[in-house]
DNA sequence: ACAATAATTTAGGTTCACCTAAATTATATT
DNA sequence: AATATAATTTAGGTGAACCTAAATTATTGT
């Protein structure tokens, strides 16, 4: 049914393509949190898009939600304007990396095809955003990442920074502070069992620095 | 009751604010065929907008609307965020200023205040935007505005163009080719009493056009 | 295997912003 | 002043996208 791509459609169909990714189905209650709803709405939207045509997500009761090809067109449709529309702000507008998030996750729905093409000659047809997050091509395919979290590498590994988390400001601060950004290498002087914190040798970066798993899930990082 | 501006009451209180530019109140028929919805649904918006509080409108029965204060700053603001993002479409990503109406008409319900004090910024905060239009102060007044219809022009009389209105592409082409854009002066040649068209010699063009009303009093200049 | 807990779905609202059709009120014509 | 016409309002919908509370289905620990 939905022909029209609403906003709310958008941002399910941008969440469950992240869901996804880490390879299952994007459950009812995963996409509730994350889109700030209660887990009833999310159902009701799920069956919507199930049973449109062509249908959006493929979905089975109990079993989340993946995308089918014209969903996953829809949702890097999406991605492609949110991370490119970062990638000008940051450029054009001299926002820092912090910053552009929540502005992106509104104009993402409303710029034309033409304002996404003229951003996109703009910046030079850029391959990844400020925080390193690949961009959908023009014809709407993601391009392969290698790139594993930091939180998998042990003592004495090195690796080079390529994409952070783009969603939560404090937490890009934090990083910015204390180098972590895309292309810089760093090496793993410690891994802790315990609580998995990793101590780590940041390039250009006087002293080393300790960092847990809410962070360290969050950089990802390529050998 | 709405201290949330939703994206349907900016456009109200925008498209009331310009027909009050005229003197009068907006009209419930006026604003159906502005807003391209059904007169019956202008009557239930108006009277929830004059028993919100803070008021936006001032509405009797029969009689239209009028903006209240608290109504003017919203629209005003919605206005400046308009005419700042044409400007900034056509200074900063070459759009040509047949095409950023529809453009800034998404955009503008959405930008933060932070991208509207950027793009201001980095404009050098214009007057005008591309058609010459004002545009209302931060501090969201809407500066005097001197100028008149060309239509009000006589035979002899001599005047510079000041504005255009921005809403119809075509019209917008058709100036550019004739040369009427800002700051452009022109003499009237002739005016017909029959049609109230004119003809008119314009500053840097061969020969001399024929405008009608449709376009006259939509074209405003000053002495 | 069975109860406790967690995740999900169903059922039955609500609000927003629109709609159509019918009724009413204003305005204009003669 | 009466009536035709035009503008406006009332009344009673609709669909989208949420909500809460209750019911159901899965999962987990012992």
């Amino acid at each position: 049914m939905p022909e029209i791509l609403t906003q709310s459609i958008q941002d399910y169909l941008k969440h469950i393509y992240k869901l996804n990714e880490n390879g299952d189905a994007a459950s009812t209650n995963d996409l509730a949190t994350r889109l700030n709803i209660a887990p009833a709405s999310v159902t009701g939207m799920l069956q919507k898009l199930a049973n449109s045509k062509p249908a959006l997500v493929l979905y089975k009761k109990h079993q989340g939600a993946t995308l089918t090809k014209p969903g996953e067109k829809a949702a890097l449709e999406v991605i492609r304007h949110h991370r490119l529309l970062e990638t000008f702000l940051v450029t054009t507008l001299g926002y820092s990396w912090d910053e552009v998030h929540s502005e992106a996750d509104k104009l993402e729905h409303v710029i034309s095809e033409d304002f996404e093409a003229r951003i996109a000659k703009a910046l030079g047809n850029p391959s990844r955003d400020p925080h390193g997050e690949l961009i959908p091509t023009a014809d709407l395919v993601m391009p392969s990442d290698e790139s594993r979290p930091l939180a998998s590498l042990r003592t004495d590994e090195a690796a080079t920074v390529k994409r952070v988390s783009d969603d939560d400001p404090a937490l890009l601060r934090h990083l910015r502070e204390i180098g972590v950004v895309p292309e810089v290498k760093l090496t793993i002087k410690n891994y802790s069992e315990f609580d998995g914190n990793l101590t780590i040798k940041v390039e250009g970066q006087k002293s080393n620095v300790v960092l847990g798993k809410e962070v360290t899930s969050k950089v990802f990082v390529d050998k």
